[in-house]
DNA sequence: AGCCTTTGACCAGCG
DNA sequence: TCGCTGGTCAAAGGC
């Protein structure tokens, strides 16, 4: 069971220095709070809106940071910083008003070399962060994190998952955001960590899905990881449960249950298409 | 009776 | 080898 975790680390560590391996990107060090995304997240696209020119200069720019912050991810750990970057390297997001805030401190340097390079006329009409600010584009990793969070304080990735919600509403309890069922087997104060870690396993037999829940004192989650898939869909656990709780569980269900779902269903298909 | 949470103990990995 | 740490177990008690 923890050797699985492990594995999992191993093999998303791999594949994340396999990325950054394979980049030819040149570093760029954005100055103040450095943060970690995920690798695959920032496949970009050129910006409609934009000359094309422009945007793969921009486009160019935002992935090389992102690079560069998930590179610097994989040293979490080794190295101080009093950024709010989160101490795993998993899957972090940070906040996207931080991240929105350090890319517009990029791209005001990177204007500079810009302007070295294209008319000044061309700069004056192109304003290379605006495409990180228009919800309907999924150009970088932060715009994703942002959607993310608003929608749900739940995201998934196929191994192991970890969110962080600085206001979740939502609980970590038997029936949370996700529909599924829970039961909590344990719980620890972990080093590092300002609040006690909750374990919850998945009620559905021979399911293997876990998640941790971090919880602060007022009850607000801090911070929820899912570790593996289930392997049953929501209905089949409703069934399984008693019928004195299926009362419960379904009146819970049909309230906020379904939305809910929903909204954690187009996550998945986010991460995957954005982080994997 | 069944299922839940709580909580201290235990175990394995790691430096 | 040892101590630390995170994750899990399992007994006890509650609902």
């Amino acid at each position: 069971m923890q050797e699985n975790s492990k594995n999992s680390r191993d093999s998303l560590r791999e594949s994340a220095e396999q990325f950054a391996g394979s980049s030819n990107a040149s570093p760029i060090i954005i100055s103040g709070i450095e943060a970690a995304i995920k690798p695959k997240a920032v496949r970009l696209k050129p910006v409609a809106n934009h000359s094309s020119e422009i945007a793969v200069k921009c486009d160019a720019a935002i992935q090389a940071a992102s690079l560069k912050l998930y590179k610097e991810s994989i040293e979490i750990g080794k190295e101080k910083s009093n950024s709010i970057i989160l101490y795993r390297p998993i899957a972090q997001v940070v906040p996207s008003s931080t991240l929105l805030k350090k890319l517009e401190d990029h791209e005001e340097h990177n204007r500079n070399l810009i302007d070295v390079q294209f008319q000044t006329q061309q700069l004056n009409q192109v304003n290379c962060s605006q495409p990180t600010l228009n919800p309907h584009q999924s150009l970088t990793p932060w715009s994703n994190t942002n959607e993310l969070q608003c929608s749900s304080n739940s995201v998934y990735e196929s191994e192991k998952t970890k969110v962080k919600s600085q206001h979740a509403t939502n609980n970590g309890d038997l029936y949370s955001s996700d529909g599924y069922k829970w039961r909590k087997y344990g719980q620890k104060q972990v080093k590092g960590s300002k609040y006690p870690r909750a374990y919850y396993r998945c009620t559905h037999p021979s399911c293997p899905v876990k998640k941790m829940v971090e919880r602060s004192k007022d009850g607000e989650i801090s911070e929820i990881v899912y570790r593996g898939d289930h392997n049953h869909s929501m209905s089949q656990q409703i069934k399984q449960t008693s019928s004195s709780r299926l009362r419960e569980q379904e009146s819970v269900f049909d309230g906020n249950g379904r939305k809910l779902m929903d909204d954690l269903l187009v996550n998945d298909s986010l991460l995957e298409e954005n982080f994997f």
